[in-house]
DNA sequence: TGAACTCATTATGTATACATATATCTCGAT
DNA sequence: ATCGAGATATATGTATACATAATGAGTTCA
């Protein structure tokens, strides 16, 4: 009932970018696809005011591409783009940390890092992680990231992290939940549980150099867990962001 | 007559997002005040469709700030806002010094480059260097940071880049024409030439942390003439990107 | 057979009318 | 005098009609 609420609520074309947000990551619109506004208007069922809005959203958002003699086209990505794309989220990322800590942060402002850690910590406990643990890890894992980003206290950062992230192969979480379907699962999720701490405490002690680089690597992860998806090609079905991928068949 | 050929030729929409621009860089429009579609139909004689387009288009190029309730106003920046960008600019710059470095440009895709590190090493090499000079310094400049950023083979890379640039006192040559009312002038420009040059360096002999490094302190000097520009009081005129500065005042 | 031109179709660009939400100002009551 | 309610004005949200540009199919000519 609530869905319906807000689905009342809310404006036609944030419908409109979700609808058609939702298409292109589920691949129904495959990459290279011209997307015309009638078509869209018959997918959406809203008129062509706001979904041209939400094209020009969804073109900023990175998803899609405009075409020079007008028109948007859906975007393809490399394999490339993609561990690109992280790699830039960890310099981003990175930067956040670094300013976190050569700022000083607040030990009232580190609060709630450390409680989101300590929350972590016992998700990564359990030795086989359970699917609703891995799903609960996907959460606070992005509310790791987020609180993090936020402790840089610098809005033009924030505002281009935010940017980055929100293509689905670049935010934080996309690609853990592809690593639940691997051996190495269990592994990796320690790993990466480890550098959350050493960030905090870096931050915590205005090592700048060693949060920026420890954020850098964590993103890494990110990268090896795309690898490792790609190879097994088992558990694809799980990356709906790879709907984006520039198929080599192509 | 060419301008007035491209003026007929371009979108409502473009028109639009450049006058509106002009105003907000201006500072005729303040930061802050809440800014119409009523008004800017006034202001662009286009109607409501494409001036919305524009305010979209500004609002993601950075300039203006959406409201909650709905319309948009022109951003406000901090100092802090202003240099956090700068550093931000030189972390994505140095990350793509290291792509072109690690990732072996060709001495093809090199040769671009070191025209333009010569080019600029005939402007420097004048010692009063005049208006003119500084003009041509500014255009050079902004092709060196271009194809520095082209290098890094890396679309996401670069969307990220210009996305930061578009920021008028983010942008590479942001703050090189208030520089020219400084007495230090001549030796910051000594300064970043040299920069330029060991960053090419650095890319042909593939050292990717010496090129990143090189880079990052590149940006900083545009911070450093940010600083000697505001303490100097003078010439801030030529900064109209400052229009956009939160004034201690307010 | 292939290249180019024409015309029909379909795309986007623009303006505007109408619907709805938000802010403002006045007036009245406490 | 201050607070609140209601009306008025003004804002944005949406739909649609019309104008114009791009696209593609079919045909004709070299």
């Amino acid at each position: 009932m609530s869905e319906r609420d807000s689905e009342r609520s809310v404006s036609q074309t944030v419908r409109a970018q979700l609808a058609l947000r939702d298409m292109i990551l589920s691949g129904q619109l495959r990459p290279g696809e011209r997307i015309s506004e009638l078509q869209a208007v018959d997918i959406t069922h809203v008129s062509r005011t706001p979904v041209r809005l939400a094209l020009v959203r969804l073109e900023d958002e990175g998803l899609l591409q405009a075409i020079p003699s007008g028109g948007f086209m859906v975007k393809a990505f490399s394999e490339r783009d993609i561990l690109d794309s992280i790699e830039l989220r960890g310099t981003l990322e990175g930067l956040a940390a670094r300013f976190a800590a050569e700022r000083g942060a607040s030990a009232r402002n580190l609060e709630p890092l450390k409680e989101c850690l300590a929350d972590l910590d016992q998700l990564v406990r359990q030795d086989p992680v359970s699917e609703e643990a891995f799903s609960a890890y996907v959460t606070l894992n992005a509310r790791f990231h987020a609180l993090l980003t936020e402790l840089s206290g610098s809005a033009p950062l924030i505002r281009q992290i935010d940017r980055v992230s929100a293509l689905p192969f670049a935010s934080p979480s996309g690609f853990v939940m592809a690593q639940s379907a691997l051996p190495e699962a269990h592994q990796i999720l320690l790993i990466a549980q480890d550098h959350h701490r050493i960030v905090v405490d870096a931050i915590e002690n205005r090592e700048g150099t060693r949060a920026e680089a420890v954020m850098r690597e964590h993103s890494r992860l990110a990268a090896r867990n795309l690898r490792l998806a790609l190879r097994n090609r088992t558990h694809l079905d799980l990356l709906p962001a790879l709907a984006l991928l520039k198929s080599a068949a192509d």
